[in-house]
DNA sequence: CGGGTATCTGAATAGTGTTCAGATTATGGG
DNA sequence: CCCATAATCTGAACACTATTCAGATACCCG
């Protein structure tokens, strides 16, 4: 559908176009939106207006508002997965404490976007991006990092072979559940790292 | 604030009034139009055509519209107790087993729930329904209720002492994840019972 | 340079949340 | 029993929303 997916900072190719690339900013200015007044309540004329463009404009890059939405969430997948990247690359080495490091810095880092930007999270996962049941999905990326450090963690003898079965669904549900029961303000803060704490234990499977 | 908050099915008390306990009724028509089209793209207008009012009728019951959600998400978690109290009616006794199969049970009928109505899962967790910090929360009981199972899972010998200290954060969040995942597409339905092996194991603590 | 086309605008339609003055109805006190 | 009072609901209005479409605009290529 569309050629260039990723956020940029500003419209920076053809200046004096009809607009530049809209659809980015178009995006950009969704993403604002979204972040400050919640993926309910977002409006397809602020977002026009944001931009300075007319709201009919976005009817040629979107067939209606649920699709930018949609859209949105997509890129907001890719971003998270960018983030997950950089938080692996700051922890280098392959002893066994290197990869627990990894595996919590995951999961810290899974939270902590959640935690800083929960509308963002909330229309990621609020049913507001309609992803296709068959497809591969952008979130891939992310779980293919959680397996590559799952498998760190079986090598250097951290988790069990059969826990190890079961730690990508484990590990992503929890910390996935545990970022929206904090966020809404059922768990509190603190349960995050707590959670962590527990989670280690139960995949090293040595816990008496 | 209100003092009947249960739903009830039909307008029951006083037949030739106003219009009947009205409160009661608005949040029912809201509930059946979440259900069928989304926490978002619910419209006051509806609601309010549904039982037969004026619009304008609505703001004595409820400040705005968020409002009326929001106390639609308290009802929501009541529901849900409720059908978690009565999945373990079904599974009485005192052994190990009764235990392990009411743990199972508490998390497959949340997901169940989830599952079958995923709109109204997404009002209950989607930032819809306004959460005070510091107050106890409709959620509560769903928490006590796993709390008992894991003190019989523990009692009975299934779980070890360390992994109780955990036991209702990993339950609750992994559980409360997979359904997310689950319900938006991005892990197939037959996850969830695999969850369940999975966290039984690691509760248990002795996977090798 | 001029025709064609992608891009954007303006206006219009139908629907939304919200407010408020007033009409309607039930209820409690004489 | 009836009337004043208060609770309940309506109608119309306002500002805002998504969406459509005929037309104006600005770019690009031949």
């Amino acid at each position: 559908m569309s050629s260039s997916k990723v956020l940029r900072s500003k419209s920076v190719v053809r200046e004096s176009y009809h607009h530049g690339d809209l659809q980015a900013a178009l995006l950009e200015a969704a993403v604002n939106l979204v972040r400050a007044n919640g993926p309910d309540h977002l409006s397809l004329r602020a977002v026009a207006e944001q931009v300075g463009v007319s709201p009919s404009a976005v009817y040629h890059y979107f067939p209606d508002k649920d699709s930018l939405i949609s859209e949105l969430g997509d890129q907001l997948f890719i971003q998270m997965a960018v983030m997950q990247r950089e938080a692996l690359g700051n922890i280098p080495g392959n002893s066994a404490r290197a990869a627990r490091l990894r595996y919590r810095e995951l999961g810290r880092t899974y939270f902590r976007w959640a935690n800083s930007e929960p509308n963002l999270f909330r229309l990621m996962f609020g049913g507001f991006c309609k992803i296709e049941k068959g497809g591969t999905h952008e979130s891939e990326e992310a779980f293919l990092m959680l397996s590559k450090c799952l498998d760190e963690l079986l090598s250097t003898g951290v988790i069990t072979p059969t826990m190890r079965r079961y730690g990508e669904l484990i590990s992503w549900s929890a910390v996935q559940g545990a970022s929206t029961l904090i966020i809404e303000g059922i768990l509190p803060e603190a349960a995050f790292e707590e959670l962590l704490d527990g989670l280690e234990l139960a995949m090293r499977g040595g816990a008496k």
